[in-house]
DNA sequence: GGTTAACCGAGACGGTACGTCTAGTCTTGCG
DNA sequence: CGCAAGACTAGACGTACCGTCTCGGTTAACC
């Protein structure tokens, strides 16, 4: 007895994420009204509750409708590979409205599912970081003898601690300088 | 033409922020609502508008009062002083509501004021680190050659990454592992 | 061109009114929703609204369906009979919800429809009051000589009276005291 | 301690009122609505709120708002009192919407203090009534011998029971026949 | 010692948004 | 066709919060 019912208008979702993008943009978390939201995409407040249950999973979801996970595929040089990730990373961070990051955080810190849905989407994008790390272990490329998760943090972890705490910008340089603190010099950087 | 007027109640300051941390603590930036704050603080909400504009402006007031730098003294040994620096640290954010890291985070994120008025919080909480480490670049304990400020990011930056972004604990061991990360393994280590 | 497509359903009908009035007594004409009507009926929302075409009239509807003419065949004495009628009509509205009397008012005063179909209604209840007063009147047994309909909204309306304005109560003594009014003392009231 | 905080704005409560007096005019008690009320009476919709804590509570307050006690005195002839008073009270209703009586019916029947409130409202307008109808019977007009509280239903409660029930007219005549029913014929319409 | 200036408390007010509820309509697929 | 299921529009309801404003009443400093 699957779908009986008159089924969900497919374009909904899509109308009410794009709607809800947009305002965000233009007026941060904090003024994004879901009236607006619902008048923007053309469709009625109840429809967009029927989805998502508040406010904060509206934009849970529009984050993760965000995600355009480019697939990432390693080459040879480890080095090369890691630094276009971190580099990668700090720059969709960086394009991407800080408050949004730090709201995701405080809403995840407060309930648990939103927590998990933004986990799932970080974790989505740093997966190949991880993966790298271990073929550059695995390489010799590593100095110290520390489990990979660990150097993942000391290489992603900095960008989100300069974006939310120090205020710091995340430069295509402090990535490759990331990389290179933990990978020790390449051979170019020692004969410059 | 100073001094007319009724003097201002010393002790309004105090019980308002202190009324303001509680209830940022109990329901978040968001949840923290100025007429609760009156109340709890037995004071009018005029009053408080009086000494700080806003809501942010409080909020502002209220983390810089929250500043109670613990002085530390550097001993011999950095590798030492460093672990006792991070594990000191990472047992703080512990025992902080992590909704309040990442919500005076969110707050920073939109108010400029909050931002710095968060970023020199965290700068005293983090000074010393940066002291240890350069001490200990100069001592030769370090692996590589990177600015202390990168490598200082590599120790605490992973704390808040694994607090606001992964979700994973921060026990003693993990903080000495990222000393391990950044120092190269100790004598005692290589002998295990 | 009879009886194409699926026949309806006979016991919809049914269901639907019992359904509508359960609901109709705990919760009152505005607070009658056509989804728990539905839900409660075991039926469709559009199905109730393929056979009457709004709110209104499924309350007209039901109103018609409440009727349960007990059959009265006058007596001899027609004061004994006109106080049993007061005294039945009386009881029967004092076990009657006052919310769903005052409600069908209101929403006779609303919608037109409603207010006939509700007047058919209470005329069926109040017929035999009618007739036994105008057999009375014939019988010289009333002091005025006024129009028997006026005697009956004297001996009924008081009812509706103390029901939704004042609020007293309406118990047997109340029914044969208006009773007395209207035909004067009998002879046993007179000797008492 | 009294009158502390800013004082209600005294004009508030009659432009609220009038707005809704005109809202009720013109859609209806259904359609009534508070945000229009409170944009019509240049108002927050909190600050009508804040005086009354439902749309039911606003109806009777403007009911109550309505109140114009025509003071009555008595004169010398009873029946010519009561037939101007019941008159009144039947043009009265007939002016004003019966919506209004029956939706004030219905809320009273389901919220005590409602109750309370419209039945204090009828109560006013009907005490004159009890008091000639006294006065009627020492002066050995009233035909039979009932409480005079009786002879009141039986005046008054035919008035609701025409507009709530039976939906005919309250004319003029129709209010003398029902002093006539109670106080029997007098001189003059016994010599037509 | 009266005037004046700034404070304090209480709380009303305008405004904006949230999330809930309902009436009625519309869209499927099954029988 | 009828029916069940349920999505959809439109819009009211009542709540919460922010920042402003208006009072009556204090508390000093100054004339």
């Amino acid at each position: 007895m699957v779908g009986r019912g008159r089924p969900r208008d497919a374009e909904v979702e899509g109308k009410v994420l794009e709607a809800a993008v947009a305002e965000l943009r233009q007026r941060g978390y904090e003024g994004l009204a879901m009236d607006r939201v619902a008048e923007r995409a053309g469709v009625a407040k109840t429809t967009i509750y029927r989805r998502w249950s508040s406010k904060a999973e509206l934009v849970v979801a529009l984050i993760t409708h965000l995600r355009d996970d480019v697939p990432f595929e390693p080459g040879d040089d480890s080095r090369r590979d890691l630094t276009a990730l971190v580099t990668a990373i700090a720059a969709r961070l960086t394009s991407t409205p800080t408050t949004l990051v730090a709201d995701l955080a405080a809403a995840a810190a407060r309930d648990p599912r939103i927590s998990e849905s933004v986990r799932t989407l970080w974790a989505a994008r740093h997966r190949a970081v991880t993966e790298v790390v271990a073929k550059a272990q695995q390489d010799g490329l590593v100095l110290t003898h520390v489990a990979p998760a660990v150097l993942v943090d000391q290489l992603v972890g900095p960008l989100y601690y300069r974006l939310l705490v120090t205020g710091e910008p995340l430069t295509p340089e402090y990535a490759r300088t990331l990389v290179t603190s933990v990978l020790g010099p390449s051979r170019s950087d020692q004969e410059s």
